[in-house]
Parts: structure tokens; C-alpha cells; sequence
DNA sequence: TTCACAAGTTTTAGCGACATTATTTGTCGA
DNA sequence: TCGACAAATAATGTCGCTAAAACTTGTGAA
């Protein structure tokens, strides 16, 4: 094939030099056996030719990418958003790129993309709420040899890395807060059924109920994906289905604006009819028409924190799994 | 250097079925000249293997990486995020996987994005509101030899391939709908000086003044960057200079909603003490304390288009410029 | 039977960088 | 002046893949 672009290679700086491709490659990497002046004559060569090293056939010999694969539900999701500003510019800073991948919730579309990312010979990878959170899943992922982190969402195995917040203690501010001597009972639209996240929120919530010796009942628990539109018809539906409806725990901001939409408009009002308790804080939980009162994730934490584990293991090909689990913190605004 | 983890190349497999490495390939790309019977058994070596391409080999080979480079000011505003999902789901259709950087608006980091995307032989860029605008940037992008689309924000030059929504008619649109026969003047909090966005919007809001017989002054322009806390400031600032603030056309929303909320702070009400419009209509601006009314621009088709257009022009090589211009559309809520 | 031809298959030759090994050069003491 | 040794530089081979060229077969017409 002939050489169609302009690419400046190793090669064509040695041969302006007038020394060996190796010459060049070891005064591009600093590592010495280079004299000061041929180095700086190199140097030269390099700016004056706009040399870029071509890092994919790098890539090949040393057999790192420096690249990380993201894979995550949904990137414009503005909780998932922040957190891969986190990862990506900790990564940046690490010296690594990243590539984004979206899985819409599908659990092949996310085992392709692993697949693929594998194909490309990434570092590593970071799984932010991922699907594959099953033993079976696990057992999987380790055998494609590369290290991983769960972000956001942890995998049901603890023999992994994972960053989350301590959704268990979080939940239970949340429940705690919600509890007033009136509140005879509270209503939960949880995260879908077999969410990790949502089990730990779950299990913080009873604890909460219990210490205020609330029963806990299961009819008092939605399941409910994590969009406005979703929460409107579990709200919707929650209040056709039962009338003594005045506190609701939402298992996140999302659904929780979904939720308030279908209150306001059966003309009940928020928080004084119904009070509503929220979980993530994303940007704009200040900014809605019932400021939000909820759980603060530390979004761009938590990216920061994976991508700095991961990175790590990559450098220190360190085995035993970390989980970094951060603090939840209780936002109370308006609307409950 | 030792093969240290248990990858399986090609060879492996060739040796597992007894055929020769280019049998292998020529099997797996379905380029034919390769007989039934023996396809199939390397398939079934492939499977049994759990043998997956290395791309990055594949790359060097071909120089194509199948990877397109994304650079965008803030991946984690909801605009930006909205398109940036477009973007990142049409290049998974056409096989192409995305690098995502940010650049936090600034310059220098912008061009050493994309010096890094460059070294990782991606085969296009997507410029996503960039601050490559100048000609000389323009000139600077092209000396790389690889194609690239601005998305979102255009470059001064025409000479480049861009898809936008069509600022001028957008904030025509816009201050035409906040035009009524009581307001004398329209504040303009536009975005940054220098944004080529910005000028056109300037335009467009100029064009509706003209017809409408209001004298346009650079008085009542303010240039702000988009961020809440900068409308936000913004605002107040202009409220604390002016008294006659009755009709303000927000940059972008999140100018709009910190403008809101300075507004609201002083005990003003939206609309009916100062009508408020904004551009974008992101993903909350319905659910915001005042639902903005505002300018919709297709997010996700403008993530669509740009990577629709730039794969056409690595496949076809193509070189003469293209312009896609969406329609923006008004939505009217309640801020004016 | 012989030969032309196509289909199937292998061999060769890199893509661009760098680790490793081999070679040249330069310096200095004897 | 010579040899020894270190420093600088060059040459070689490899990472895993595939385009192109070279080589085998097998088939059917002459």
C-alpha cells in the first residue's frame, strides 16, 4: 500500500537527522544513551517535521494502550454524566484516554461492548452501573484478563473492585429524615428490581422503619427505572392505587421529578400534601420546581476515585480487590 | 519480552485448526477464498479459543483505527451530554468506537487533545463547541490530514465541515416571541464574546429589533459564560444597573436558570415582572422552578448528523465542505 | 493424457515503534 | 602509540495482522 498522508514516522526523523530510527526513539523517551547535542538535534528535527509517534504501533510492542473503556448505561444521564467528567479527566491526568460506551440498560449490548473494548486492547475497565453485576458475570469478566472497577453500582460479588456510596447508610438518612410522628408509613419508588444499589437502599430504609417501629410492608415498594418518565407513571399510578399516600422515598432525583410532575398535577402540593425524599443530587435537584431534598452522591468523586483504583492496578497489576465506599450526605431543600 | 497473560492470536488458532494464519483472517473478515468445510472449523477454533482479533495490530496494518475523537468543552453539561450520546450511538452503528475529552474551554488544552487523538490514529475528529474556531486553527486542523466535523459551535471559516442549528433564525424566533407592544427593550445575556454562535444569535435578535422598529443598543448585550452561577451573576448585576429590566433573552438555558433564580431572589416574579427567554431546551427545562420558555435545538440529531457526516467522509474521502443546518424550534413554557 | 484455469491455500513482506544485541567511536592510562 | 573500556550509535527482530504474490491442488476440455 502506498503511504497516501503525510505522516511523519520514526523513521523519516532519523533519516532528516541523519542518525538511526533508535537514536530517535530513545531521545524521545528520555531513557539516556543519547549525546546531549544528537538529542537536541533530534529535538529540532521532531518540531520542525510536526512528528506525532504513532502510538498504535507503540501500543502493539509494549502491548498497552494507555486507553480506558467506559461502559455505561447512559452518558446523558446527568448523574452518569458527572461521574465520567470525573473519570475522564482523572484519566487524562493519569495519562490515559478513555472510550465511552452506552448499553441503554441492555445487558448483551453490554457484553459486546466489553467485547470490543477488549478487541482494543484497553488497560482497563471501568463498568459504572453496569448489568453485569451476577457471580456469572464476574467469573467473566476475570477471564478476559484485564483489570475492572464498578462504579456507581457495585456487582453482587465482593471479590471485585467497586467505588460507591454507602447506599445502605444513605437510604437511611433519607428514611430517617422522612419519619415524623404523623408519617405512619412511607412509600418507597425504588431502583428495578435485582439492582444492587437498590437492595442496599432498600435494607437501609427498613432499618430506619425499624427503629421507629414502622412495619415495614413490601406493598409499599415500587420498582422504577431511573427516568422522569417512568417516575411520573409509578407516581400516577401509586396515587390512583392508594389514598393515604404523604411521604415518598424515591431512589433517585430522576424518578423523583417524575414523581412530583404527577403529584402537582392531581393539584396536591409538594411538600405540604405529600413530602418527597430523593437520592443522587445531580446539578440541577436546586434548580426544579420543588427544589429537591435528597441524598448527595458525590458524583465526581466517585469517578475520580475508580479511574485512580484502576489506574493503579494497572500499574501495580495488584490483585486483591479494594472497595472504596463514600459518604453519603443529606441535601434538605424543599420538597420534603 | 515473555507473553505474560494468555492471549490467543491468530496463529494460535491457525495451528489449533492446521491451516495457514491467512486462512484464518480471510475466514473471520468473510473475504472468501477460503472453502466451506475448513471456514468452519476455524470457526469453531475461534469460538473454542475464545480468540479475539487484537484491533490494535489490525489497525497498524490498515491505518484505520475504527475510533473517532470526541473533544468537547464539558461532557458532563446536559446539552453537551444530549448531543454527545448522539454522537456516541451513531458511531457504535457505523462500527466506530469514541475517545471523549474535555477541554474545560480552554484552547491550549483543546489542541493538545487533539495532538493525543492524532497520535492514537483515530480516523476523524468530532469538534464539539470547540475553540478551534480561527481561520488559523482551521488551517492547523487541516495540516493534521484526517477529516473532522464541527458539531454545535461552527468554525469562522466556511471552508470546513459543520452542522449547527441555525442560530440567526433561532433568536430571531426568540426575540420576535418576547417582542410585545409594551416592551421598548430586550436585554441580551449572550453567550461569550468571540463565539461564532453568539454573533449569530446576535444577528438573529438584531433582525427582529430592526423589524420591529426598537433601536438595538450594545447596552443591553452582556456577554456570559454558561454556567448557572454566571447567569446568575450576570443578572444580578444587570438588575443592580438598570431599572428598566422587563424582557431578557438568556444565551442558553443555564444562563437562564441562574438568571432565574437572581431574579426570583429580589422578589420579582417570571414572567410577569421580567419575561425570561433561553435557548437549548435541555433535557430539565421543563421541570425547572419557572419551565423555560425557550429554543430547541435537536440534540441528539446534531450528535447524529455530525457522526453521520464524518464517517461518510472518511469512507468516501470526500473533501468539499459540508454545512447541515437544523431547525431550531420555539417551545413556549412559562418564562416567557 | 495433457494442459489451462480457477479455487484454495501458503508465503512473503511489511505497518511503526522499541528491546535487545551488535557495532562503532572516543577517551585515557600505560 | 596502543589497547581497554565505556559511551554513543546502528542493526536486527518482534508485536499480530493482512494485501499481494506465489504456490498447490483439482477439474474438465482438447
Amino acid at each position: 500500500m502506498k503511504k497516501t498522508n503525510n505522516t511523519v514516522t520514526l523513521k523519516d526523523v532519523a533519516k532528516e537527522v541523519g542518525v538511526s530510527a533508535m537514536a530517535v526513539s530513545k531521545a524521545l523517551n528520555g531513557k539516556g544513551g543519547v549525546s546531549a547535542s544528537t538529542e537536541k538535534k533530534i529535538l529540532d528535527a521532531v518540531k520542525r517535521l510536526g512528528y506525532q509517534p504513532n502510538i498504535i504501533a507503540k501500543s502493539l510492542r509494549l502491548s498497552n494502550t494507555k486507553t480506558l473503556g467506559v461502559v455505561v448505561s447512559d452518558s446523558s444521564h446527568s448523574f452518569f454524566a458527572s461521574v465520567i467528567k470525573g473519570i475522564e479527566e482523572t484519566a487524562a491526568k493519569e495519562g490515559y484516554n478513555i472510550i465511552l460506551c452506552n448499553t441503554d440498560q441492555d445487558y448483551e449490548k453490554e457484553k459486546k461492548a466489553v467485547d470490543v473494548l477488549i478487541s482494543k486492547r484497553i488497560d482497563g475497565i471501568i463498568l459504572a452501573a453496569s448489568m453485569l453485576t451476577k457471580e456469572s458475570d464476574v467469573e467473566y469478566l476475570k477471564k478476559l484478563g484485564i483489570p475492572f472497577v464498578f462504579v456507581i453500582r457495585r456487582s453482587e460479588s465482593d471479590d471485585v473492585d467497586y467505588v460507591i456510596n454507602d447506599n445502605v447508610t444513605g437510604a437511611y438518612i433519607m428514611t430517617k429524615h422522612l419519619i415524623t410522628p404523623e408519617a405512619e408509613k412511607i412509600y418507597f419508588l425504588n431502583l428495578y428490581k435485582g439492582s444492587p444499589s437498590g437492595k442496599d437502599r432498600l435494607a437501609g430504609y427498613r432499618r430506619a422503619l425499624k427503629e421507629n417501629n414502622i412495619k415495614y410492608s413490601p406493598k409499599h415498594i415500587r420498582n422504577v427505572k431511573p427516568q422522569i418518565e417512568e417516575g411520573y407513571m409509578a407516581m400516577k399510578k401509586l396515587l390512583a392505587d392508594e389514598d393515604d399516600v404523604h411521604t415518598v422515598f424515591c431512589g433517585c432525583d430522576v424518578i423523583a421529578i417524575g414523581a412530583i410532575e404527577a403529584i402537582l398535577e392531581t393539584g396536591r402540593r409538594v411538600p405540604e400534601d405529600i413530602r418527597v425524599g430523593a437520592y443522587d443530587d445531580i446539578d440541577f435537584a436546586a434548580y426544579l420546581k420543588v427544589p429537591l431534598t435528597t441524598i448527595r452522591q458525590p458524583k465526581y468523586l466517585l469517578g475520580e476515585k475508580a479511574t485512580k483504583l484502576l489506574t493503579e492496578k494497572i500499574k501495580t497489576k495488584s490483585m486483591e480487590p479494594k472497595h472504596i465506599i463514600l459518604n453519603p450526605e443529606l441535601v434538605i431543600r424543599q420538597s420534603g
